[in-house]
DNA sequence: CTAGAAATGCTCATTTGGAGCATTTCTATG
DNA sequence: CATAGAAATGCTCCAAATGAGCATTTCTAG
């Protein structure tokens, strides 16, 4: 290979480069209830295949001056919902991965956002369908204990998988395999990382042991037919890009306040652990989260009190917007790995 | 807004969609000689306003199965580099902001990524041009203390463009620009936070300080032509992307174990430090440091030494990769915000 | 042989984080 | 009205992690 005299003049304007199309996609998310739940845009079911869908819509550079702006306008047009956070997650160069391969379709970029909103009445619950994002995940559903899912349908399954001869054309070893296995699953012992959703979920992908791998690469389909179906699955990557946008959450309200993004302007602090909970996975010691969030200056007493919680009356409090000033990464530090 | 109703059948395939062009681009960082340097193709110079630049090129989806596949190709194209670790940054939808507004060009949306490689060879070194990465930001260099162009020409500026009423259009409140100079640039003996890569530069192109700002915003020029030229500029939104992987990687050694990409197979601790040290600043304790790698089970010894160290020999190490089936989060947790 | 420079080993005072006991103050109920 | 039950709140204790610095060991240069 030549060193830097290989440099092309112009590498931007290229006249026959093939048109890509660019999709945004949103997931939308928010607690209600104390459950964790996404914004689906559900497909009409008399189509067959329909399958939950993200509120996402093609990038027009002519019409949205930047990529947010067309984000929110295909979700103001397909939910009515306006939210206020987001942040752009990852960009997906092959969505449904192997499925649109035919050279005649538009190859699709797609770029995921997340958005976190309080669901404020009930006008917003019906914007369209919230699913707790536990549908689509259940094995990342730690509220009631470590979920049985695992142990009888994923590791047995993913175990088979590793020990298998990797296939030729992959690079996998399978001594890579089975690390990945245990590194994602916690398969022997390990803590379990509440933050690896992405990689759990792209580990069941290439297992093939979602129902949007049979569907991109059908001779999977042969093989993996029995067994439970792992969660309800969406279209095109859009399963992918939630994982993604959870195992962000989940990494983030760690060092960014982005936890109010989902509370009301006044809380209590037990709404707010249940609300991180909702998030986290429950594992948080009541005293010490009040202690952390309060000694961390992330809260201040509004004055009020909140009645009728059951139990003696609770203050509220508000986010201390001061914090960002005070704090370089300012958040609710739990610790990584405990759910 | 009328509610889910809305919703469109088919909101991925639209014929009339306008052609967009992905732009693949590299911050390709290295630590040499302590020093933290990126890999910049330079332009002719004999060409008015050329500007060094980022290994780049479009995606073609005929010819790069991935996205990633299309950046290794281009860069190995232009510089000859084959890099080993590579993770997507984030997607630009404006780069060179307005600059390119004019409707015939294509619409440019592009992807950064940061690479991360250790140089081996004088091969190498010359496959491109090394330049340290506070040329682009010598605001972000704390090497010799807190560096003098901040209170002599940043701060200043900034300060008087945060009083300034804001612009017609602009929805910024002049609080809110406070506020961020307050959080980005630690004005008033707040701590310097040297993750904040990317806002601090975002912040100094809002205010039109850096030459981008005023190459794609003319009517800045006149404002701000005088003082000195804050760090060098590159082309298209090159140093953005500049700035996002600094930030990344800052953010990134201290979770991940990252950090050993930079580094030869077999090291000392103090070169693992001075590492550290050319990527975030140098303000580590010694003693501390080493307990703090050898305690998290980064690093094995190789049973081998250094000599001509000037002093004592040291012991060579190599990064432990089983720390990965260990530990949730491993990398060199070094308190954030103490630069 | 000696000074100087690094590498390494250890100690000590603080801070932070995990657990749990004890008290206070509501609501629901007999 | 008195009492049980449920939460909210206040504090204490202990162990682990972190920040600083002193002391020793072992090279190289001169």
């Amino acid at each position: 290979m030549t060193k830097a005299s290989a440099v092309r003049r112009e590498p931007h304007i290229r006249k026959d480069t093939p048109s890509v199309e660019i999709g945004l996609n949103a997931a939308i998310v928010s607690v209600h209830n104390d459950e964790p739940v996404v914004l689906v845009v559900r497909e009409t079911a008399d189509a067959v295949g329909a399958a939950d869908s993200l509120p996402s819509g093609p990038f027009a550079p002519r019409e949205h001056r930047t990529l947010e702006i067309g984000l929110r306008t295909w979700v103001r047009e397909q939910t009515g919902l306006d939210f206020g956070y987001v942040e752009q997650l990852y960009t997906f160069g092959d969505r449904g991965r192997h499925a649109l391969a035919e050279d005649r379709e538009p190859h699709v970029v797609s770029i995921g956002y997340l958005a976190l909103t309080h669901i404020e009445s009930t006008d917003d619950l019906q914007r369209g369908t919230w699913h707790s994002w536990y549908q689509y995940f259940p094995w990342e559903d730690w509220r009631r204990g470590r979920p049985e899912i695992l142990d009888r349908d994923i590791i047995p399954r993913l175990k088979s998988w590793a020990e298998m001869p990797p296939m030729r054309n992959s690079p996998n070893r399978p001594v890579e395999r089975i690390d990945r296995l245990r590194m994602c699953f916690a398969a022997d012992g390990g803590a379990w990382d509440e933050e690896k959703v992405l990689d759990r979920y792209e580990l069941l992908y290439e297992a093939g042991l979602v129902a949007e791998a049979r569907r991109d690469r059908p001779e999977l389909a042969i093989a993996n037919s029995d067994g439970e179906q792992l969660g309800t699955a969406m279209i095109y990557d859009h399963r992918r890009i939630l994982a993604t946008a959870i195992s962000r959450v989940r990494a983030k309200i760690k060092y960014r306040p982005v936890i109010f993004e989902l509370m009301p302007a006044e809380f209590t602090l037990f709404e707010l652990q249940k609300t991180v909970e909702a998030i986290l996975g429950p594992h948080l010691h009541k005293q010490n989260f009040r202690r952390l969030v309060e000694s961390a200056g992330l809260v201040e007493p509004t004055g009020q009190v909140k009645t009728r919680t059951g139990g003696r009356p609770a203050k509220l409090f508000r986010f201390r917007r001061e914090v960002l000033l005070e704090r370089p990464a300012p958040g609710v530090r739990v610790k990584p790995g405990r759910a």
